[in-house]
DNA sequence: CTTGACCTTCCCACGGTGGGAAGGTGGAGA
DNA sequence: TCTCCACCTTCCCACCGTGGGAAGGTCAAG
């Protein structure tokens, strides 16, 4: 990204540039969120036709890539601008990407036990309950506090 | 809740009435969230003094402990609107708030299969990546789509 | 030249929660 | 009574990630 505003969209195209949409569904990234991503910095700003029009080369699709994958692995925003300048830089350590990593699993293992704990108690409550025509439920008198207050 | 503007503070207070950091202490739920769940219609409007603070019998209180317990097991607000409305009818069937209930456990159940996969992703890539001070590393190479683009 | 599919920017929404500013009140102590 | 501080009120703004949609410009094909 960062190139002048030098081409018509047809010269562009014959360039090798995608517009927008050819990004997003090569990158998975929708147009909105790529545009999103730029805005918030997290991958610099495309380059443009002289009538205003966002470009991308392979390069920048990849980047897109990069992101919907690391997306799909539940990394939040902040993590992955870092996981992009690891990338971005030749000269890392992988201790570092690994250490990221890791950190990031260790906040899914925290929100997998967090889940499965509502679950237990759900399926502990839903077991209770007969679910029939009457109106008595051992769901809402726990929520009401029937056990504990 | 709802009661017309009749009392003093302190009337209010030798009433049983509670002004809303103690029914926040009481209920668990913050004093902002409880003016967020008043302006969003799931509990009704506060009473207010004649200076207008909100004020809360312990019924009200009653309701917020519901909502928060609620909260806790991963109910979502509309789910929770739900849940009050059920509460609320003495005449409901225990039916259709197990269902209710249910259909929550299954989102539950979708939501850590998700997080699941991607911690099983990140467990491997982790496992993969050997952590030293060498700039190679298998995680970033997937992200980066080595093994599929 | 028209038409339709794209592009642009802009604002708004969701869930749920928090932070903080600006101004009014309550109650306790001097 | 005055002062002081903690509390109350409303209001707007933020987070994260995503989508919807309006208003207006552009491009390519017919």
């Amino acid at each position: 990204m960062a190139q002048a505003k030098y081409f018509e969209l047809s010269d562009a195209r014959s360039e090798g540039f995608f517009n927008i949409s050819e990004a997003a569904g090569a990158s998975g990234v929708s147009a909105k969120m790529i545009r999103h991503y730029e805005e918030t910095g997290l991958v610099p700003k495309a380059g443009r036709t002289v009538a205003g029009y966002r470009i991308y080369r392979d390069a920048d699709v990849h980047v897109l890539r990069f992101i919907r994958r690391a997306r799909d692995l539940g990394f939040t925003m902040k993590e992955i601008a870092g996981l992009l300048g690891l990338w971005k830089d030749k000269r890392r350590a992988s201790a570092d990407v690994k250490k990221l990593a890791a950190k990031h699993m260790a906040d899914l293992d925290a929100r997998i036990a967090e889940l499965q704990g509502m679950r237990r108690s759900l399926e502990h409550l839903v077991h209770c309950c007969h679910g029939d025509g009457r109106p008595d439920c051992p769901i809402l008198d726990d929520l009401a506090g029937a056990g504990r207050a």
